[in-house]
DNA sequence: GTTTAATCATCAGGAAACCTGTTGATTACT
DNA sequence: AGTAATCAACAGGTTTCCTGATGATTAAAC
């Protein structure tokens, strides 16, 4: 009766966990810099799929685009990002970084690397691939959020 | 030149974007009820563990015992959970589900379970068990929040 | 080709979830 | 006894998210 079991967590809760402390880890590297973890996160998918628009931005990160605005506006503000209109489609106002985002990004890809390591430290070399794979599996099974279509 | 490979996300990235999703699905199950993604968890939590303290709570979310007091104010409000002195420690106000709290949970894990499931639905059987192991092994590696200390 | 529908950006307003900094009460350490 | 640590709470503020509405532009339907 008062023995119970531990009751193992979701994995969903597991996956919540861990996000929460890697959260944690990166607004602590990206503070100095004056960055959410949030913000940074939102540079480095601009960085990897350049001339994005916030509707896709937002639609990449599960969120409306009022929401993303709000962070795009502060990234504008903050000169780390630019934007103009798509000619061939002129109600898209296109994004990308600019040489100060690029510059604030490889400053602090150092430490996010590091975080990475010690997230994975205690596990084997090919756990990595493994973990990747799970991840982009349950990504998949969620709704992957139109993404990695190239032009 | 515009021949850029895709560049793999890294693993935290991949961890974020697998929590949006499952957040943005426990969000669509949970706002019916008027509940956030993060009090059901939270709620979720005081389940697996009874008797937690607000400040034992925010530790285990990686946040400030500050911004855990919005949310436990909240449930206290919607009378989903319930507070009383510790009577061995008299700083501590501990926190326990009420019966409506138990009865909504209930109610939602049906929900919660299928969303889990079709996360998982292109995986093998075996894959669960080896997600949950890197995960957890990801936590620690993270520094784990002082959690299952049983009395 | 004109109407209808979808998409994008934006304004307004508000709620939720985070933070720093401070204070007072209680317990633990010395 | 005195210092330090912990817990809860107050004050005030930022970021991140939402719904709802509007105008501009493109796409689809007729």
């Amino acid at each position: 009766m008062s023995q119970d079991r531990p009751e193992p967590p979701t994995l969903l809760y597991l996956i919540k966990q861990v996000e929460l402390a890697s959260r944690a880890g990166l607004d602590e590297l990206t503070r100095p810099a004056g960055l959410t973890a949030l913000q940074y996160t939102a540079l480095t998918v601009l960085e990897r799929h350049p001339d994005l628009t916030a509707a896709r931005l937002a639609r990449n990160s599960f969120v409306t685009a009022q929401s993303m605005a709000d962070m795009v506006t502060a990234l504008l503000d903050r000169g780390l990002i630019d934007r103009h209109r798509d000619p061939r489609d002129r109600r898209r106002l296109v994004l990308s970084l600019t040489d100060d985002g690029r510059r604030l990004l490889d400053r602090l890809r150092p430490g996010v690397t590091a975080l990475e390591t010690r997230m994975l430290a205690q596990l084997p070399a090919t756990a990595p691939a493994e973990l990747r794979r799970l991840l982009e599996a349950c990504r998949q099974g969620l709704g992957t959020p139109a993404e990695d279509r190239a032009s």
